[in-house]
Order: structure tokens, then C-alpha cells, then sequence
DNA sequence: CACGAGACCTGTTCGC
DNA sequence: TGCGAACAGGTCTCGT
């Protein structure tokens, strides 16, 4: 489900409350409740449970689409992969069926941990390193020029699409982005990394950026059962508008598989050659 | 190193 | 209307 500008924005929400939820930073966890195991990658849930109890929520922030929550002594690492969410109720509102890990704080407020397909993971870590540390750079941090990621695509020779999704190469991309962000630059997703021009290669870096820079302005993309609020799918130019006319020259928008992910493109405006 | 297929899951939508 | 197939914003592992 979410990609860096969703989970930028559920950490921002977190961070300093929104609406009538309560900042989750300076909350202490009384309990935690595991409904459902699976989610809890490290350490086994018993001992998760046990260190959590006592630790304060210092901050949240994102790293890559990894939510990033420093506690007292550790830090609890959250990927909601397909369908997972993480939001503060109430305490003692009635629990949904998919709501598998329940922080109980002080205040009287619970944050849960939701997620239908069970992709999602939970880490408790004293350094995040250990997870956090093959990541690829932050594509919105002033270090990712766009000389380095000129340099980063001619040093691999992979196709476009999958090499932005591909996290160890730039954090937080995901299906919706990528395509957005080649459409904004012009280039056919099935480009080899290594054949951009120079002038090329900025232009990713342009589209990357906008792409990123709108989707977080518009407090992320609200699809399916995963509804946040933000309203960037109704801002998108070429991800899931198959058969609908480029915002740019009117060519109507192509779907095709890459990597086994559904990928959208103008034929017009991004040309393989 | 690069790439494709399969696995992990449930829920929704599509096609007959 | 009903039912199985296909598909969904992600990542990991294995084989070539």
C-alpha cells in the first residue's frame, strides 16, 4: 500500500497529532496487546511485549516507507507493505477484525496496528541499523543530486521500472511513484539505466522529486480500504489511467507488465529509443 | 550481477 | 445472481 509520501504523512500525524488524535510523541505504553503474532518480525513477541511496556514514544519519523518511532531505549520500526496501517483510537472503541498489535497508552488513547493481508512487519531494535541499513538514499534529501543519481543509473545497467523499485537503490519508491515520476521525466520504463543521457538522468531526478514532492502535498493517495484522507489518486497522470488520454498530449495511456507489476505509460511522451 | 517465477495473505473486482 | 479468476500501493528467496 503505502509509499514514501503515505508514510510520511501517517508520520507526521503521529508526530504532532491531527485532528482530534493526540500526538503520539511523549506517549508512555502501558501494554501491548499481540492479537496476531505474525507481524512481529524482532525479537519473539513475548520479549516484544515485555520490552515495550514502560518505553515512551521519543519521536516518529519515516525512513524509506519504514515508519521510525524511537522509544526510551529502542527503536519500533513499522513497514506496512500491501495493507497495513497504523493510526491512535480511543481507548476501549470496539477492535476491527484485522487490527493485530494494540499499544496501550497513557491518556487513554490506543495506537493499533492494521493489516488484512498480514504483509506488513514490526521490529524492536536497539539500533536500527540492522534493518534500516541496506536502504538506498533518500530520494527528497539534499545528497540526492542529480549528478549522484546520474552516476547511481550508469553504474548498474537495469531496466527503469525496476530499478526504482528496487529500495536498496533509492528508498521509498513504490508502483504508484515510479510510474508517476517516469511520466513526469519522459522515459519509457523499459529504459536501461545505463543509456540515459545526462539531460535524461535529470530529468528523473525532476520527476522523482515532483512526483514525490505533490504525492506528500496531498497528504498521499487514498485507494481501497486504506482511505487516510490525502487525495493524490486523483492527481494521477498515468499510474491506473489505462485507455485515458496523457494530461500532456492527449495519447491514450498503455498498460503493461514489467517485473510482474502492472506499469502505465504514454507511448507518446515516453519513447524507448 | 540481472532477471523471472513463486511465495506470503485477504479482500475486491472482473469476466463469463 | 453466482462463482472462480485475476488483481492489489511490497519484499523475500530461489533458480537460471
Amino acid at each position: 500500500m503505502p509509499e514514501l509520501p503515505e508514510v510520511e504523512t501517517i508520520a507526521r500525524r503521529l508526530r504532532t497529532g491531527c485532528g482530534g488524535e493526540p500526538a503520539l510523541t511523549g506517549r508512555e505504553i502501558l501494554t501491548v496487546e499481540v492479537r496476531h503474532p505474525k507481524p512481529i518480525a524482532v525479537p519473539d513477541p513475548e520479549e516484544a511485549r515485555a520490552r515495550m511496556r514502560g518505553q515512551r514514544f521519543l519521536d516518529i519519523a519515516r525512513r524509506g516507507k519504514f515508519l521510525v518511532c524511537r522509544l526510551t531505549r529502542d527503536y519500533l520500526l513499522i513497514h506496512l507493505r500491501m495493507s497495513g496501517d497504523v493510526q491512535l483510537f480511543p481507548g476501549g472503541e470496539p477492535l476491527r477484525k484485522h487490527d493485530h498489535v494494540v499499544w496501550h497508552l497513557d491518556g487513554g488513547w490506543d495506537l493499533r496496528f492494521h493489516d488484512p493481508r498480514r504483509f506488513g512487519r514490526i521490529w524492536i531494535l536497539e539500533s536500527p541499523e540492522r534493518v534500516l541499513g541496506a536502504l538506498g538514499p533518500e530520494p527528497l534529501a539534499p545528497e540526492f543530486t542529480p549528478a549522484r543519481l546520474e552516476a547511481m543509473l550508469r553504474s548498474r545497467k537495469r531496466l527503469l521500472k525496476p530499478l526504482l523499485l528496487d529500495q536498496t537503490f533509492v528508498a521509498g519508491i513504490g508502483n504508484i511513484y515510479a510510474d508517476e515520476a517516469l511520466h513526469r521525466a519522459r522515459l519509457h520504463p523499459l529504459r536501461r539505466s545505463d543509456s540515459l543521457r545526462p539531460e535524461e538522468a535529470a530529468r528523473l531526478w525532476r520527476g522523482i522529486h515532483a512526483a514525490l514532492r505533490v504525492g506528500i502535498a496531498r497528504d498521499g493517495a487514498s485507494i481501497d480500504w486504506v482511505y487516510r484522507g490525502g487525495d493524490f489518486q486523483n492527481h494521477l497522470r498515468a499510474y491506473g489511467r489505462e485507455g485515458e488520454p496523457c494530461p500532456k498530449c492527449g495519447a491514450r495511456i498503455r498498460h503493461i507488465t514489467v517485473g510482474q507489476r502492472s506499469t502505465y505509460y504514454c507511448p507518446q511522451c515516453q519513447k524507448k529509443r
